[in-house]
DNA sequence: AAGTGGTCTAGACCACGCT
DNA sequence: GCGTGGTCTAGACCACTTG
């Protein structure tokens, strides 16, 4: 046993680097705070600008960071808990919830949405889309499906077209009964429009929330709301959901 | 105006390579098999490596492929969808879920941790450890606390440790009147336990689902489960949820 | 115009899974 | 040992915001 070998797990060194600035974080800048300039930070860590931004991604996507072109990079505040999920199912646009309607058109859907909704192929459904606001903030954008036949008496046109026309749509939904929905969350990347919407560029990371709206044994309406992943934590449930920013390697030592 | 400036909004090259690998994934290739190594397709779209892997980076977040250091780059199959909230509420471990005990501790939590289950700083709590397993791949790692005050009939050494006492804990638990629950859900990044217990790289995505359990007006359980974010897709209410892969830029032809 | 983060390059070496 | 993906470097230029 000459080779007595060290134990070494060489931990890269931006997930170190992650560390370190954590605990920075945590202890040395507030929320809203500036950070020095990645050129800055990198020479005074030792490291390429491109490991130091390997760091500050990760931070972004844990929401501890906000980083913006031309501006810098500054300490996000806790993300906030968007209700997507609730006990009492309701339809969309009841209450006089956070959802602002946008636009509204009639189109054809792409396959996969016809599939869900149990249409044809070549059936052209109601789309709005609606943008959803929290503490003054965009957070969620989101495309509402809605078959012509579940909304059978919207008269043709009640509205030209927008905003005016979006909330015509969902009145005459809201005249069905809702018999249940269900939902899914999975982890996806911004299209252009969507991150235009919800302010970041192309491709950040997203939480995709797809829910289905049953009335009359049939899927009536189906919803696909994106959700900014580095501001948004999603609540279902009873109540407002639950509080934890986990740190990281914070253990009963 | 001489200088009639062409409507350039200049496509990153690495947001074009995904786009066309999309295309590509979706009519050249089916699921499980593997791709060209990364230099070669580099070599292949005339990029450099390091844009070539952005692109890559972003399909696996998508769960399009799926990468092995190693081994290589696959087709990786649709997301599963894994059921994490239901309408009736039930303590864990109660159905033949999908859930295997791995490990119980009694130990201090994390004050974030501690702050939910309205328990003093330093007040130790029972620690189960599980993993959920999908089609023979683990899909989940969690951390269950569970309130000495919450099982106070446990024996104080029902089972000595390991898998034995979770499931102790747990039988405990269920003499509890559950009165409901609540979720969050968010993204994070892999720890290095849990990267290890999902097979990912730490750091990896995932999705962190927080659940409080309720019992006599008090928090009697608190869940933290993290789930591989490229593989899963949660499913909350009624049925199993939506089977929507909206393929981008994919319409009925 | 200056300064920021975002993209891209052309290399190099390392850790890991195979055979 | 070999091939894979993972990490890292030291530059360059671009897109964007702000004074």
């Amino acid at each position: 046993m000459g080779t007595t070998q060290l134990e070494t797990v060489p931990e890269p060194k931006y997930w170190h680097l992650k560390t370190v600035l954590t605990e920075a974080l945590d202890s040395e800048f507030s929320v809203g705070e500036i950070l020095p300039n990645e050129r800055d930070l990198a020479a005074r860590f030792g490291v390429a600008r491109a490991t130091l931004r390997q760091a500050l991604e990760q931070l972004e996507l844990e929401g501890r960071l906000q980083r913006r072109r031309g501006v810098g990079t500054t300490v996000a505040p806790p993300r906030v808990g968007v209700a997507v999920g609730t006990e009492h199912h309701v339809w969309p646009g009841t209450a006089p919830d956070a959802w602002q309607s946008v636009d509204s058109t009639l189109d054809v859907p792409s396959a996969a949405v016809a599939g869900a909704l149990e249409t044809g192929h070549d059936e052209p459904v109601h789309i709005v889309r609606r943008s959803r606001m929290t503490h003054g903030q965009p957070v969620a954008a989101e495309l509402l499906y809605i078959p012509q036949s579940s909304v059978p008496d919207l008269s043709a046109i009640d509205a030209p077209s927008g905003a005016a026309r979006a909330r015509a749509v969902l009145r005459e939904l809201q005249r069905l009964g809702l018999e249940g929905q269900d939902s899914a969350v999975e982890l996806g990347s911004a299209r252009a429009d969507d991150a235009k919407q919800l302010d970041r560029l192309p491709g950040a990371p997203v939480l995709v929330v797809t829910t289905r709206f049953f009335s009359q044994g049939r899927t009536a309406a189906l919803s696909v709301a994106t959700y900014r992943a580095d501001t948004c934590r999603l609540t279902f449930g009873d109540s407002g959901g639950v509080e934890i920013h986990e740190d990281p390697e914070r253990r009963a030592s």
